[in-house]
DNA sequence: GTCTATATCAAGATAGAC
DNA sequence: GTCTATCTTGATATAGAC
């Protein structure tokens, strides 16, 4: 077991709470939209106690990502575990329909998907490349088996498959239906759910 | 039929060189990311010039958001005229078709979803208002009427399938699927236009 | 490590001559 | 309307005291 000294413990808090912020912010505006300025608004320290835990703005938001994405493993890992009777499709909803909830709830960190300072300090990042290979191992393998099994489409390339995923995570059509008005959380998460694995087409 | 001097095609030629950098731009890397001097020296003239035709930066996103919905209306249009025995269902699929070609051809500006300056700008912008309605309507027609033939699900609600729609314009799985390499941008058309209306489950 | 105050710079927008 | 040169602002990042 590993001793923490108080002092580090505070500290970490401190942390938690920034990548918390910056998490909410990321997730309401987006990374260019976001300034450090709010976000140790946000904290309530000052600026420069932000660049004392985190040397950039990129920092900042790879943080956030980092921190999702453990979230997002230990979801998959706790569906492993403890639903280990379910089928790979059932495994593969029941991650798409975290990521749509997390979505929902204002805690889903976008990032521009499009050139911009923000890729290049991700692709050399090696806790967040990490953490993306890990996540994508394990929705691989059940995307294979899914379609082995003939539950996901065999004639899809297992990438674009895994890209689909990805993308719902993020997709804005959960937040124009919210917009809307005319639904509720969970009737919205069922929607896109049964578009993205049944599609608009009638079965 | 309206007489146009040689002096006013000149300028209507120079903003069409304007409108058509900034779409690309817009395209490559989204709003937030482009500057003006950018589309300024794209173009080859001096910001400031640009200033004598478009008021703003928000201005300028607005007329390519206008132009190509133009577009996409002289594609309904034509399709409207052109392929009267078509389905609803054939309708719906050739216009996504058509969004998906114009997205990878580098040419569908993508604007953030979130809030920015330009959402402020656009919600009060008549010529862009106006062309969002048209396109809607139409689509909306269309999705009734398959929804009516059971050829789109009749369980999802029509601005549900209308956002999905709008959304796929800007899919960032094309993207990623081009990053990949493995496959011809006829392939990648296919292959997300299948997951879009069929799903990812098989059938 | 936290703060206040400031350096630095990129980018939207404009002044004024031609 | 086009240009060069400049203004202005907002935002990242840092200096230096405590």
């Amino acid at each position: 077991m590993v001793r923490v000294s108080f002092r580090q413990q505070v500290l970490q808090v401190r942390e938690d709470a920034i990548v918390s912020a910056v998490n909410r912010l990321l997730a309401e505006k987006g990374f260019e939209a976001m300034t450090v300025d709010e976000v140790a608004a946000d904290v309530g320290i000052a600026k420069a106690s932000l660049y004392k835990h985190f040397a950039s703005k990129e920092e900042l938001a790879a943080a956030a990502m980092v921190r999702v994405l453990d979230h997002a493993l230990a979801f998959i890992d706790q569906r492993i575990a403890a639903h280990a009777g379910a089928t790979a499709l059932e495994q593969l909803k029941a991650v798409a329909r975290w990521t749509m909830e997390v979505q929902l709830a204002g805690e889903m960190p976008s990032l521009p998907s499009q050139s911009s300072s923000l890729r290049a300090t991700l692709l050399q990042h090696r806790a967040y490349l990490d953490r993306v290979m890990s996540v994508s191992d394990r929705l691989g393998a059940w995307i294979v088996a899914a379609q082995a099994a003939a539950q996901i489409n065999p004639a899809l390339p297992a990438e674009a498959v895994l890209y689909t995923l990805y993308a719902r995570a993020c997709d804005p059509v959960l937040g124009f239906l919210k917009a809307g008005g005319n639904y509720s959380d969970e009737q919205i998460v069922d929607i896109v759910l049964a578009t993205c694995f049944d599609g608009l087409a009638n079965r």
